[in-house]
DNA sequence: AATATTTTATGAACACTGTTCAGTAAAAAG
DNA sequence: CTTTTTACTGAACAGTGTTCATAAAATATT
């Protein structure tokens, strides 16, 4: 049956140019200011059009945040094949900053703001954050295996090191750290981050 | 002249009961749940009214920014007495942290959402933030100073701990620490603060 | 005390928003 | 060429923040 095959794949494509829409006015506009209306209106259709395809505004925001976290991913899977694992961690942590501040609306979604979270607190269907964890313990355990860190406690090495980068890009994102004079906060950010490494390896 | 000064009076008594009420809806309902209509009707007042006030709702929310700012800072100074410095660290931390968790909506709106910190963007009127991380600079020199920590640099040791103790409940408000199995996350957050004040006294 | 002036509050109006749903046009099936 | 299924519309609803001419109340002046 070749008709429902392609209208299935029509459907998804559709479904397709409705988020990439969404994400480009999203990107460029912000958060609350993506409008349903907008989308509809710039892609030519009527607003309820896009309810044939989500189920409401934060069905399409979990739409965009899964997307998000895929660009983060593939952006850390260039550097799986680093083989020292150390410098493997930094190369991720560079990463994780240079995304965070160069994609500010992005990083909000995916990491910061809570609709898209909520809509799917019943189901386990938070898969793309958690892999994208998963690449730092891989990392991190890594580095514990190659005795870089005495620690032997990979998830308490995770945590501390997972919630100070996202600390520290989130809190530059809303404009949290004008108490370092520094100019590149991203160059401080790193800094940081490498003065955390050294700490991890002395204890 | 006593008629100007009970006007003023009263304006100021109108300023803050608005703003009580605010926070009492904004505090149940969350933040973008914040309508300055129901404020008003609540208030018994028109809508307009509200805005002889305050010039839109973002001065709103810097109001309700300012006042949550306030409140977590009483809560600093209660602790400040406490003689060993490296006590009075855990101190501010375990409140910080308390506070975070127990109220997630202040906490949202103090460093998090971004839009009453564009408001002010200009003026350098965001003292208020300041004044909070003064006082953990302030405890974390006194424990430079006590030999508890090797590191001098003590903007480098405010940066590690202010980010990390943020990313750690800025995450679990967001839902985004699910990975940890723990069922307490508050005392999993105050463990691993503890584990960085220990990293931060070896090296 | 009566009038003029200033301050304060109103509520309709505007331009938006997400969401629903009866009705219609287009496509596929019979 | 009909019938049925699917895709889409656009008006309607209930909200939102914000503005502004108008009205009421409070104060000042005569």
């Amino acid at each position: 049956m070749g008709i429902a095959e392609r209208k299935e794949r029509e459907k998804k494509e559709m479904r397709q140019r409705i988020l990439d829409t969404a994400m480009e006015q999203f990107t460029k506009d912000g958060y609350d200011k993506l409008s349903l209306r907008k989308v509809a209106k710039e892609m030519e259709y009527s607003p309820g059009t896009l309810y044939l395809h989500f189920k409401n505004k934060d069905e399409i925001y979990y739409a965009l945040h899964d997307q998000c976290f895929r660009l983060l991913q593939d952006e850390f899977l260039k550097h799986m094949q680093i083989p020292d694992p150390l410098d493997r961690l930094r190369a991720l942590g560079r990463t994780y900053i240079s995304f965070g501040l160069n994609n500010p609306e992005k990083y909000n979604l995916m990491f910061i703001e809570k609709a898209p979270m909520e809509q799917i607190e019943g189901q386990e269907t938070w898969e793309c954050a958690k892999r994208t964890f998963d690449i730092l313990v891989e990392s991190l355990q890594a580095c514990i295996d190659a005795e870089y860190f005495p620690n032997k406690n990979v998830m308490q090495v995770a945590m501390i090191t997972y919630s100070a980068v996202h600390g520290m890009v989130s809190l530059e994102l809303h404009r949290h750290l004008k108490m370092f004079p520094e100019e590149s906060k991203e160059n401080l950010i790193n800094d940081t981050n490498e003065y955390l490494i050294q700490l991890l390896m002395k204890s």
